[in-house]
DNA sequence: AGTTGAACGGGACTATAGTCCGCTTGTTCC
DNA sequence: GGAACAAGCGGACTATAGTCCCGTTCAACT
């Protein structure tokens, strides 16, 4: 994964915090010429088909440099995601309902922010599938194990928990609801039923698990 | 994936009646070689840490017998899962009650059929996580394509549309139940709120989303 | 039983992810 | 400005999945 000031997922809003350790000068300059490389090659020639060697030559840095910043595969995707990742996470915690909370006196039913969120991260998944899709199974458990996943589960389990006791466990439904929104998962929902078939049934299940 | 007889998956009935195209008897031999030999190492150094390599070699056969008769590692997890999910198949096709059909007469609704699926599922993958989770995620997409997947999705697609209209699209609401039972989801869920919440979990959405 | 063609066997080979460690380069502090 | 030390660099190295191809073995047919 990233160091560095300008390289930290978004992960609780605590450790955001800590000093910033300052990222020396090259190591900034060889970042930016990776994530060049990298979203060059993955446009051109698709995610899966380009391998690490590809992008650290095109790069003009050795293996090294690439795996000790970000780890491995799935964490160059999530590094290429992050500014899309920042602004979604933003909207719901401080933009305007029903997404965000909205300005500190209207209040807006949880059920409205479930589905708003619904609807904000499907764009955000379809938009991006192959990169989000890498980020989440290069490795077993990947998508669970990243910082990201974490902030999504507690939103919706605050949300559920709002809803007056008709979910009896949030933190479950939390869960259950994110499997549906797996990249894997949608990536072949939608080849067999198509995008709004797809979305349709997520509202669907958001509806009937959280009002 | 297995050739031959004694090995073909449960997909489609209809593609049963195929004729037995005859196993070779060193062909069988090896076939059960390799499979003792993978059981015996899964079960004592666990499936992840084993490599294709280490199976080939206990086996006694070569790397491309292992990999002509098996495809890859997930096809190798799902020939040893094969028998218990005949079985799961078996009972859900022709059944006691409210798991299978049960005898003709007999009328269960579709929601108990649900629920009947939902804990012999449940049951089927914990008992057989680290296999089962192979075999689904060797690959990318790799669940999708397997057979099993298009049997369970036709089940409860079935069941679905017959709750009385109370589900508008059975075909998309079936992919969304079972992005709940994927294994990589299931291994997450239990890691973090235990078996009993997870399955009650995933009963009340199977509830609201069917019955 | 002999022939023959197709399926099988197996190990060398390739491609790729990810690791390691000695060398280089910045940064900081005097 | 220079020394010292940490941080960064990069390419050789390992491990593993998966491919290929040719020699061997089986089974059907005469």
């Amino acid at each position: 994964m990233e160091r560095g000031a300008a390289g930290g997922r978004r992960v609780d809003l605590e450790l955001m915090r800590t000093p910033p350790p300052k990222e020396r000068a090259d190591a900034a300059r060889n970042r930016a010429k990776v994530l060049d490389a990298a979203a060059a090659l993955f446009a051109r020639h698709g995610v899966e088909s380009v391998s690490m060697d590809a992008v650290a030559a095109a790069a003009g840095v050795g293996k090294g440099t690439l795996f000790r910043r970000f780890g491995d595969k799935a964490g160059l995707a999530a590094a290429l995601l992050n500014q899309r990742e920042r602004d979604l996470q933003d909207a719901i915690l401080s933009g305007p309902s029903p997404l965000g909370p909205g300005k500190g006196d209207e209040t807006v039913p949880p059920s409205d922010r479930l589905h708003a969120f619904a609807d904000a991260y499907l764009d955000y998944v379809l938009d991006h599938m192959s990169l989000v899709r890498m980020s989440e199974t290069a490795s077993p458990g990947a998508r669970y194990r990243i910082g990201a996943y974490g902030f999504w589960h507690r939103h919706l389990m605050i949300l559920l928990d709002r809803t007056g006791g008709a979910v009896p466990d949030g933190e479950a439904a939390a869960h259950a609801l994110l499997a549906v929104l797996g990249a894997e998962h949608l990536t072949a929902m939608v080849e067999s039923v198509g995008r709004e078939r797809a979305r349709a049934a997520v509202h669907a299940l958001f509806d009937t698990a959280g009002g």
